[in-house]
DNA sequence: GATGAATGAGTCTTCATTCAT
DNA sequence: GATGAATGAAGACTCATTCAT
């Protein structure tokens, strides 16, 4: 089998509390991930985090810096997980496929995580500078796209369009496997990887 | 052409003002997809509406019920809209062809209302009733996809898999047009369309 | 006697609540004069007042306005205390006499506002608007004042400086009789008087 | 001339640095004249002395124990600067103009002072201990005074009365110098002290 | 039905003070 | 002695909700 692993079936938090500043992000994103923004005070932050409610405050300028600031961080390292399992050595297809499983083994493992992503990534709360610097997790792919439009590999759509191809079903798979409403195994991903591969290509 | 309608140019609100009930809807959308729903107060929607304070208690018992009911009538809408192009005698890829620009040229008509939805789909303010009664907007697809499986067309994926194919690109390009990063056109929404049958045919 | 009145005995306040912002700038008042502005909290003054706390902010949208708008209506009101025994057919030195008499009665009768001026008069909480727009307790003399210099009566010094030996000791000697250092009677403000006209006479 | 010196054209602090104490105050005078006591947090004063925050502590007990003795210090400075040109060998009025215009001077040099003592003179941050202990400005015209009083040469008024003839115009237009509203100069300063020399001989 | 003044619980945030290093 | 990270009590202010008019 050349997909890496397996499914998490214990979810974990992205961060691992060692320092308050930690221990104050990882709080944030599991109370905010199950009570939404406003259903979290920092109050109960610093109760999770088991710190200072002030001490918050060495830390974040204040609740919105919190937010934007954990923002980032889950994307960029969501981002860097996406390209743990690529190869330049492979075919495109063959890395393409890595990079979109990935992202869906991903999106399962944090499921806090995305639920926290998707409901701030059009948000208010996120200031134009953090929209500005969150890497689009869309974007490793864009760069395979190009190579492979370049070879002519691909029908005659704007990269975006093509990108949204992947992007858009592993998104959705991804939520509709973590609602239970699918379950996804590495069989399945690799099927339907097929599918994705079918509407870019000529 | 077979394609329904051009792009609006000016967007409009599903709600038209003339009971106050509605007035407090619309101006709720307004607000919170402008400012969210912790920057909006009921102070404010009530200024918005030109209706007092007190009234909007008349037809939503709290804040959470109003969020609530304006998802569910949003939601209504827009599934309502859908089946609006749709014609029996045309065939399965027609038909389907037919609901998934509606699907998209909806999102783009309204983009509040995208917004606000996308806000509010996994979060914590919608009860469990809620989620319940919203038909989900993929639904449509339903029907027509399991006709699809029936005749053998389809690549062998459970259905769920299947509709991801088409809901999940057809968001994810709405999303691009409207924060500008792509432009749509009947023409290009055909060809991508095509992509999408490819991802679902065998 | 040509001299008005008698000292009040029992200390009253300027503001006579009757409607919730009275009660509030009354509360205010004597909180603030006792124990200063960092003293006082916005829970004490509801408290005082007897109104929700958020009441208070239905009139004034911040504690610093609060502050801002208690001290312009003392102010105003103290001023026009000081031009209600004026008499325009009196002798210059008579008019004089009695709007310094009864700027240290004002004073010596409402000494909790005088506290609060004097706390409050170069501190940093008031806004520049606030200190444009204080009618100065020392005005009423200045009119007067330019007539006896035109007149040729007075000592030739600006008039800055003259007004500055009528309002220099009539502060100083009310704080002294509220703080009991001296009693003073209209006997003793009549004598007191008299060095002043003095002091700005040839 | 005999009147001493001329004015200092740019303002210096009377707290020279050289141990953390000093640097202390010298901080929290100048941020709290600028600020205001509730303006003025424990760790700017730390910050601006260039000490930790800490370490104020091992001096002072506390914040209010802080603004206390700044108080006293600078009371007793001031004071000692009155007495500086101070004569036993010239006569009575020349004594008190001596004294009258080191007063004014000393305001004038130190106006970060005397807005700090202007605030806190009548303010409930002072402790009774210290207002007892502060030796009053105006203390060193008493002697003088009785002196006069003696020779029978001042108007048959309560030495307190007395004194505010020249303490209280005193201040006023040191006040009105600081402000702008007037320029004084050596000369002006001898012409207005005539007023108050007028104000309390017979 | 409609209003909006009034409420007070709850919010974010500050800051004097402590104490381990 | 000196530091500054940590604390949590207390503050100013907001806002969903009520209710007398």
């Amino acid at each position: 089998m050349n997909i890496h692993s397996v499914f998490r079936t214990t979810y974990m938090s992205l961060f691992q509390a060692d320092t308050k500043r930690t221990a104050v992000l990882k709080a944030t994103l599991k109370l905010i991930s199950e009570h939404g923004f406003h259903g979290t005070s920092m109050a109960m932050i610093a109760a999770e985090a088991k710190v200072g409610a002030g001490t918050i405050y060495r830390y974040f300028a204040s609740k919105d810096v919190l937010i934007n600031e954990l923002f980032i961080e889950i994307k960029e390292q969501f981002t860097a997980a996406l390209l743990e399992h690529d190869d330049s050595n492979m075919s495109l297809q063959q890395r393409l496929q890595n990079i979109w499983v990935s992202l869906i083994k991903q999106y399962i493992a944090y499921p806090a995580e995305l639920r926290f992503m998707e409901q701030y990534a059009n948000s208010p709360f996120l200031s134009q500078d953090t929209l500005r610097r969150q890497s689009e997790l869309s974007a490793p792919f864009t760069e395979l796209l190009e190579q492979g439009i370049k070879m002519g590999l691909f029908r005659e759509l704007p990269l975006d369009i093509l990108r949204t191809f992947m992007y858009g079903p592993a998104l959705q798979l991804a939520k509709q496997h973590i609602a239970d409403f699918i379950v996804l195994d590495d069989a399945l991903l690799v099927d339907s990887f097929a599918g994705c591969w079918a509407a870019i290509t000529r």
